[in-house]
DNA sequence: TGTTGCTTAATTGTCAGCAATCAGCAAACG
DNA sequence: CGTTTGCTGATTGCTGACAATTAAGCAACA
């Protein structure tokens, strides 16, 4: 008997792949914050009934990348100065937690493994591959949060990452000093392999910093802060 | 011109309506982890269409209160001790962010207002009326978060304390060393007031540290995955 | 000119029914 | 007697149609 693979993937519910799609499109920029969305129109794009994008619309509004004004009208969220300032601070928190759990948890192969994802950092940079560095960046800070075992934290670190990619492409937002990034991480991985814990968590609390006193400093400048439709509740 | 009160009440969606009453019945014990929910019953019982009841069952979902078993069933989550301590490692860094910022916010009403719920709860506890005590220990809580003006933050804390109320429920909790909890309260409410955020934050964290140790030591014993008796707050 | 109320088209909210899927059971089979 | 196979009832997934609500345009009017 051959080995089979799974039918999962296509097994998932129409609902869900309508929402992969949709926040695809949103991740990427195609759809720009404040656009409308049409439930009759998405429908027909994406070939199912109306009941099934209302699905999808509502658990994009539940991981904030969409609004719902009630009886009115879908759009895709904006993300202002103090959303990013949010963001970032909460981000900070979580992988602090997670830092620190997982400096008690890491062990021998983990340590590779980090070392390893760092080094694919370190080289895309150098050669120039920002795309790949971002996505490998983000590897990293994931690996690390794994290494924590903490099924909730992950989960909500994953949604805070997501919130994160999305203000970054609302904003066009990228990291301004690479070399300090390697040095950061480099710093905070090997704090964790050393299993001290006070120090990698807080290393990852401060590999947030940089971006928290920035938008501060914007916040306190009265900086841009788009409007927000209010949400239904 | 007089005040108005917004209609927005009134005006719910029949979706949040039905999740709320669920999700009250479930808070409440009234449903039992494990319970099975059927859309048809549930949809008979509240008046209204099975796709509405799916909808709510979707947000239900979300919140973590309820699980779906793709084409066959939806049920009421139960918590384990491993869920026990995610929610309460989760729920002091949350706090403790929330009592950082919170101690650089703070102004005199807001330490009045504090004071106030703390000496609400100090009564409540005096007089034997554990149930409310409960009810303004979370108040509190509540309180400082706001002072932080962090909406995601507060919209993670709501998440975390309703799952700390879910467990809570499930696990039969009884209410003890509540001397302890009032002095813990104290010395947090009071560092914010002064506005030293550093001793508020760990402050914050170390009053969820007690279940954390328990829980920690539960799980080292490989023991039991079962409801086990927990302290408040 | 600016406000008010009506009309209407567009869009979302809700419903009832059909299709897809599953757990359980009993008959067929070795 | 144990295993497999095919049915069956029940339940969830999805759809199309209808109801409720909104926003915008337009006429009436002070």
């Amino acid at each position: 008997m051959t080995k089979l693979t799974s039918l999962k993937s296509e097994k998932r519910l129409l609902d869900r792949r309508a929402a992969d799609q949709i926040r695809s499109h949103i991740l990427e920029g195609v759809l720009p914050a404040g656009e409308r969305l049409l439930e009759t129109q998405l429908s027909e794009e994406l070939e199912v009934s109306r009941g099934t994008v209302r699905s999808a619309l509502a658990q994009l509004a539940n991981e904030g990348l969409v609004q719902q004004v009630a009886f009115t009208r879908w759009e895709v969220s904006g993300t202002s100065t103090v959303d990013a300032w949010e963001i970032y601070t909460l981000r900070g928190a979580l992988e602090g937690l997670g830092a620190r759990l997982a400096a008690a948890n890491v062990t021998e192969p983990d340590g590779s493994r980090l070392r390893g994802i760092a080094d694919d950092l370190l080289h895309a940079i150098r050669e120039g591959r920002f795309q790949d560095a971002t996505s490998i960046d983000f590897n990293l800070h994931a690996a690390i949060i794994e290494l924590a075992r903490h099924e909730r934290l992950a989960e909500q670190h994953r949604f805070i990452v997501q919130q994160v990619r999305f203000h970054m492409v609302q904003s066009g937002f990228l990291p301004n000093d690479y070399e300090e990034l390697i040095a950061e991480h480099k710093a905070l991985i090997e704090a964790v392999i050393a299993r001290d814990a006070d120090r990698a968590e807080k290393l990852a609390r401060n590999h947030n910093d940089a971006e928290v006193k920035l938008l501060a400093k914007l916040l306190k400048q009265g900086g841009s802060v788009k409007p927000i439709r209010e949400k239904v509740s």
